[in-house]
DNA sequence: CCGGGGAATTGAAAATCTTCAATGCATCCC
DNA sequence: GGGATGCATTGAAGATTTTCAATTCCCCGG
């Protein structure tokens, strides 16, 4: 895991107004002098494919905002069985639960390289309490992990494994700013679908030979979004 | 659709001051001067089952609280297929999205008969910025609502029919106070846990003939918690 | 008490998905 | 370059689920 930790925390929060994608995450309506109130360091952390940021049960000191990648929450089922909830990418923020003082509801893994803010639980508690400029951007933080959640069980989790494989590859396509996008592991597209590694296989590899669907290589591919919508219908 | 409405604000908001399951609800950290905030009438209505509260799409001019029964929320896809994504019971809150603005992510239908409290979006808008004391209380619904969604994924979509009509069923029997708990139709079952109506039956059948499961009439039921545990292992 | 009607159940055949095992492919690391 | 390794793919058999079409059951109103 590669780490560039900032040490000052005014560095932090300088780096914060600065923030290329601020419009995008959770300080958007903060104030300069809100940045202030900022005395524990925020920092910016690049991880490598496969790294846990947390994991289940485990209690929750941060909660990042996603800057570039894809983070998988997992969340694990006494019987063994594990099962991928949700993607997180760029703008989303994992580790939500922590400002209840919950412990993490799952696991969570980058797929891919991935460009993470870590934000001390107690900084967004002061800021919280001390202006009330966070609490619209929190709310709709809220609001949208729990419409992506529902749009996870109706597109993700309903119907046969061909529409569930076209509505994920449909969905990471859509998330990517790229005319390409992260194409997972089949055993991680099973983990999202509820199906089996091989089912997720056999549907992919159906796709390829229709030419809906072009990997082309590191893990990136290139869809037909028309046939695969078409697929769904 | 009976309604019993209480006409003047405050008593309104005398009423919540003094309802019985005050600590359940929205309201719990709200001091007696806060109450006086409140300039718009909360009703409390009673719905028969299968009552729509409101639909996806539609502008949320209220958000409500559960007080007793069942609430399901359903969301449509375009190509006509919907999948109930959650279940509302005592203390919970539907049309939170409503206060972001937002238009309603599902349906809101009642699955039995229904106690509700009406509270519109401005009641808890002015209430938040004036008082501190409603964000934990918003927080943790978002957050259980969250938990709600992940929990409907893992354990009600994931697994073969018999896991998911077994976890279901437990599931409706823990939610319950009572030892008797509200069974849906075979349809609803169907469209919580991803399968037929054909096969939510054929498992409830079959459940019911290993003596697992024993309708009591009137939509409820009784289950051995311990047999069907055993067979979500 | 007696239909009527919606919901539930059931069966059989077809479709889909899983399982298990084998093989192919790409990439990474010397 | 060249294995080694981890994924991905594929096939065949078996299990599960869906589909579709009957019944059957149960509750409600007359």
């Amino acid at each position: 895991m590669k780490e560039i930790t900032i040490d000052k925390a005014w560095r932090g929060a300088e780096r914060c107004k600065n923030c290329a994608i601020r419009h995008l995450v959770l300080f958007s309506d903060l104030s300069h002098q809100d940045f202030d109130r900022i005395h524990q360091p925020i920092d910016d952390l690049e991880y490598e494919p496969g790294t846990r940021l947390y994991h289940q049960g485990e209690e929750l000191r941060y909660v990042y905002t996603v800057r570039s990648g894809l983070i998988k929450l997992v969340q694990h089922l006494p019987n063994g069985t594990q099962r991928i909830v949700r993607l997180l990418r760029q703008g989303d923020l994992a580790g939500l639960e922590g400002l209840g003082g919950q412990v993490a509801d799952h696991d969570a893994v980058t797929l891919d390289h991935a460009s993470v803010c870590r934000i001390p639980v107690p900084v967004i508690r002061d800021l919280q309490r001390e202006t009330p400029n966070l609490h619209d951007s929190l709310m709709r933080r809220w609001q949208k992990a729990l419409s992506g959640a529902d749009n996870w069980i109706t597109r993700l989790s309903t119907g046969n494994a061909r529409q569930r494989v076209a509505r994920l590859l449909l969905l990471l396509d859509e998330a990517s700013t790229d005319d390409s996008f992260f194409l997972p592991t089949r055993e991680d597209m099973g983990a999202m679908l509820g199906i089996t590694t091989e089912s997720a296989s056999k549907v992919t590899a159906d796709f390829r030979r229709r030419g809906w669907l072009k990997p082309l290589g590191g893990h990136r591919a290139w869809i037909d979004a028309r046939a695969l919508q078409e697929e769904v219908d």
